[in-house]
DNA sequence: TTGTATGCGTTATCAC
DNA sequence: GTGATAACGCATACAA
């Protein structure tokens, strides 16, 4: 579209060095005051902008960063993007996001750009890759993960305690005077689910509650699987009085059908969801949920991929930040 | 951190010169079973992956197309980015996401990013910089505007008509039999929402009704405001009947003020939105929207600029697609 | 069919 | 303080 305009045009009509134009442009102290000028000027003049094509080639960097995400749809994600980006402007580097719409083979695709140097390191949000093939691409690659972690995983991850938060989750219902505790989960196992579920079996034990295998729905993410297990739960014939779901949009379609049939909620039936998504104090009654800290998982994870990045031996090791309850009407608060 | 093996390294394993590795990686026609076999295994025992870096130099071109949108917070962009991504990969190319938070110095940022060929166009999903900015932008780099338009802006746009919009979504409430009709819209002005405004005053006019400016709110993005804009509306000597908000979350913090006084939502008052996000049915009661086309616009605009990229004489038109009105219980459907 | 050689736009090393 | 020039990794024109 436009005949580039190089470092040379602008040595030229500076009348320096393309060596000089280097200099100047990458501020380096040994170069006078008279070719700054001429530099600058120039560059003004022919609107010249720096090819990163020719930059990165050299340097063999490029300062840029991918986060992969399934899709931007989880608008929960964006505060973990913006810790990502804050951390990774602070020094130098910019971030890129891609979406995989959970098939693995694009999210190899897009790794790709990994392992072809199109980025500098690559942060896996929720991968739908095996534990197996990301160890293998940790050893030569700078990768990381975030807000999921994956069992027997050797890469630097950073997530929260998925077991202790659903434990807590769930605690809390208990502590509210509720023994029969319904769980709404997913079929489609995610290892974030699966420890959430290992929390709720946790709290029960906790209390001497016997685990009841009827009290647990396995559906989907949406809201309307939300509503399906609602649904079956209160049918069964000594229905919860309590209902933990595994993410705020199942426990909003969950509510949706208690509140459809007539279920006091907050009093005959309580409600506990999780991510505190936008949503959940949208909704009404306002949902009591767990709140994992978005940013600063975002903000920790690009800061140790970038000393990784640097280093000699690259840390492999799993951070889990601090969760919250966040208690509003759905349980009584 | 990998000591890079490189084309070099390939040949040399191979027995054959840098050229024809090129030319099998490529899938050039003329080149020997042989080479191509031997290659082949020398890629695959060095755990050879091409790097971008040099080919796109080579090329100057990079197959990256990057699309800037305010945050990934608005779940609404996801079907967008989705055509988007369908469109390009359908033609090799991928797409990267940024994100600029409002701030239009971030926004000129990423767009650096364009003019230093790290990618070879950018989609711009609600720009914060000016018209005069975009249009300088446009004569020289491949740059597309989706979703937003701007006024006397001469680049590639896609969007819906939402003057049009606004106007069929008033002039269905007033056909519902409603004469008093609020609107909440945004002090900080879109071109979208200014639009949308159009239509509503429009559709007054269609009608003979005065338009009349107390039953006009400003406020902002957020569900809150909705709230307050309907706080307002509703404190008036004679309050309006139907409420249009410019947005689905809005309307929606619009329709938790309603209930909280306890106004029969699609009876004695009704509302209608915009975007139908996906809370837009989880909310309880479902709300009245205008859909638009997101998919498709975000396919559109890939195609148009990708045909841009190979024209000589660039395509800087706006398309506007069809919109339509989905009708739920907040309008009494 | 294959190899040699050049250049893409930078930065960095080295002489001056 | 400055200017040649090599090198980064690749694709391709040209020769063979």
């Amino acid at each position: 579209m436009l005949m580039s305009v190089t470092i040379k045009d602008v040595a030229k009509s500076a009348n320096v060095s393309v060596a000089t134009v280097s200099r100047v442009l990458n501020k380096k102290s040994n170069v006078s005051e008279e070719a700054i000028q001429a530099v600058n000027s120039a560059v003004q003049a022919l609107g010249y902008s720096p090819s990163f094509l020719g930059r990165d080639l050299r340097k063999s960097e490029t300062r840029r960063i991918l986060a992969i995400i399934a899709s931007t749809e989880q608008s929960f994600y964006s505060d973990v993007i913006r810790g990502m980006e804050v951390a990774a402007f602070s020094q130098g580097y910019d971030v890129l996001i891609a979406t995989t719409h959970d098939v693995p083979n694009h999210e190899m695709h897009l790794l790709g750009m990994l392992f072809s140097r199109a980025v500098d390191g690559a942060v896996l949000l929720g991968p739908k890759l095996d534990a197996a093939t990301i160890n293998s691409l940790g050893e030569k690659h700078n990768i990381a993960m975030c807000l999921e972690r994956l069992d027997n995983c050797n890469v630097l991850t950073v997530t929260i305690d998925n077991v202790k938060a659903g434990r807590d989750a769930v605690n809390y219902l208990i502590r509210k005077g509720h023994k029969k505790i319904g769980l709404i989960t997913t079929l489609q196992r995610s290892q974030s689910s699966i420890d959430r579920e290992i929390g709720y079996k946790l709290a029960l034990k906790d209390n001497g509650i016997p685990y009841n295998e009827d009290y647990v729905y396995f559906g989907g993410y949406e809201t309307e699987q939300g509503m399906r297990g609602c649904e079956y739960l209160m049918n069964l014939p000594s229905p919860p009085t309590a209902i933990f779901s595994i993410s705020d949009i199942i426990a909003i379609g969950a509510m949706n059908y208690a509140l459809s049939k007539g279920y006091r909620i907050g009093k005959d039936l309580i409600f506990m969801g999780f991510d505190n998504i936008q949503y959940s104090h949208m909704f009404v009654p306002h949902l009591s949920t767990v709140e994992q800290p978005c940013y600063a998982q975002g903000k920790l994870v690009i800061e140790k991929l970038i000393e990784n990045m640097k280093a000699t031996n690259p840390d492999h090791n799993l951070y889990t930040l601090p969760h919250s309850l966040v208690l509003r009407e759905s349980t009584g608060d």
